[in-house]
DNA sequence: TGCCTTCATAAGCCATGGCTTATTATAAGC
DNA sequence: GCTTATAATAAGCCATGGCTTATGAAGGCA
């Protein structure tokens, strides 16, 4: 498949967005993921994969856990995909940038 | 469900897509969209009311026809969503544009 | 070594969704 | 009015995917 539809197809699940929520306050174990959620720890891990095949999450080992956090470089695929079909978008964010630049 | 949740779920669908990519080059009448794909009218209908839902596709009556196209606003709720926590690239593209503008 | 914690994988269940064919409603043209 | 074309809806089929429990593998610590 196509890599934006990987990425939309791991963001499209209201569980992954959820995970995604969580990793924006900071790097987290799985267990701490799976604590916040109302789903059980395979669930979760089997969630981590789809988000880190889609390129939206990272992890790094730390002892017998796993630090999962979210990859700032994930969402590139997407954007450009967007872009294509409303890239009048990527305009008003350059007048937007500009503007702010201008205050 | 929320509205990004709607329009991640509308784009998730590579049928769909391929509707956005057909619907990218103008203005298209179902029977159209449904002689490029293959898949059936009725399918075509059924996606399009999922994308119609989303805000990503809008529809006008001509005669027995309906023209659907893409809805350039439609990509507000997703970009919102995304920029919580993909905020970083927004201050890439703000230096892109600087650039841009700059040249 | 033995025990506990952490995480990934396996297997199976079940709801969801994307597809089909059949049908209905509306508009245009004879 | 009748026929044709266009598109939406209904009903049903079936694969996919998200969840569960059970299990296995690997690390830290007494």
């Amino acid at each position: 498949m196509a890599y934006e539809g990987r990425v939309l197809v791991a963001l499209a699940d209201p569980t992954r967005r959820a995970i995604i929520e969580k990793l924006a306050t900071g790097g987290c174990s799985v267990a701490e993921i799976a604590r916040s959620l109302p789903v059980s720890q395979p669930a979760i891990s089997q969630h981590l994969k789809v988000l880190k095949q889609a390129g939206l999450v990272r992890d790094t080992p730390s002892g017998a856990r796993r630090i999962y956090s979210i990859d700032r470089d994930g969402l590139g695929p997407l954007r450009q995909w967007l872009d294509r079909f409303w890239g009048d978008q990527l305009a008003a964010f350059k007048a937007l940038a500009d503007l702010d630049g201008a205050i």
